[in-house]
DNA sequence: AATAAAATATACCATTTAGTATATTTGCAT
DNA sequence: ATGCAAATATACTAAATGGTATATTTTATT
């Protein structure tokens, strides 16, 4: 059973986690926050050591969060083809982000790059772990015949996944999902090249 | 013949440029750049109207500055193979990057998003024309014979400059150029196939 | 060299911001 | 239902921040 506290701080962070998203760490104030949750300071402090300690956990949050999501589309289909798939179209709406304001990995990588260390590591470690399971989701498709060998799995991961990201930022500031939506396709079709 | 004043505003601009590029403009406060330059606040409120005003300069200046040394860089070049290269090959150490701190135009692309409407505007248009002088080469490329008509121009521009972007941001969060230069060397291969 | 105008420095103010001490309310085991 | 501990609210403080009014210095023209 969780308690009271336990869903109170579980709402700051959620409540939180969009406008983080939003403004950026040094952007967000604690009276941002406050005015979000409806909550007061004496409330806020009594869960979290104070705006760096609220600031880590909130990108925590959305980080795992972020994660969790797309493990679960794509961890739902089968083959290799069909897992990468659901990854891209996961990310194919750079406008219509799963949680408001793009996507919080690399909002929160470029902020952090100079400034939090402590935060750019929990990212660092997300961009690890999500090129290894690219990487091993494409190798094991190789290795199940559903694609030739001449794949090197890590280097196309990367390049999907910097193409991905770096084209939501584009397009979102532009205004235009539109290539985004080419892009998509174009990394399926160079995919398909790969097909046996 | 420079004035005074257009000097010392000159040197404001080139003092924080690398300062915003860094810390955000959220994150960068008036003191921070009291302290770069060793001026003082009548001296930086005499160049600026307030702190909305020195930010967007600051930004222009580093947007108009970034462009241009891209714009020098490919304009060396005579064929169309060799501009695209040289456009890579800039972007290629994520880490010591042309200006400290990563690409302003991403970095600002981030940050400006959902919170500052007219820098927002002005990142807009160098992604736009950005993308279609590469376009541009591409095109140009097919019509003096260097690559084949299959070369959709405009697409693969979004694709390679949203990947170099993307890229530079993963590998400055993870500590490592490498997947970079894998990258860059991906891309290169990936327009020798167009290359008749 | 003198002088007006431009540029820069100094000293101050108001607001916002993070943080804290203490009071009050609420949850929950007995 | 009650009492205690946990959770939350209130009221305050100190520091940082953006901004301004005014004094001083510097520049450049005569």
């Amino acid at each position: 059973m969780t308690t009271k506290a336990e869903r109170t701080k579980q709402f700051i962070l959620e409540t939180a986690a969009p406008i983080y998203n939003e403004k950026g760490i040094s952007g967000v104030s604690i009276d941002d926050i406050l005015e979000a949750t409806q909550l007061t300071k004496g409330c806020i402090y009594g869960h979290f050591k104070g705006k760096d300690d609220l600031s880590e956990q909130v990108v925590e949050y959305s980080l795992n969060n972020m994660t969790a999501k797309i493990n679960a589309v794509v961890s739902q289909e089968t083959t290799a083809r069909a897992k990468i798939n659901a990854f891209i179209d996961f990310y194919k709406n750079p406008i219509a982000t799963y949680i408001s304001g793009g996507c919080p990995i690399f909002n929160t990588a470029v902020e952090v790059d100079d400034n939090f260390p402590e935060i750019k590591k929990k990212v660092a470690a997300k961009f690890i772990t999500g090129q290894q399971g690219l990487s091993t989701i494409l190798q094991q498709g190789i290795e199940n015949g559903e694609f030739s060998s001449e794949l090197n799995p890590a280097r196309f991961a990367f390049k999907m996944f910097s193409a991905i990201e770096g084209g939501i930022i584009i397009c979102r500031t532009i205004d235009s999902a539109q290539p985004m939506f080419e892009l998509v396709n174009d990394l399926k079709k160079e995919l398909d090249q790969y097909c046996v």
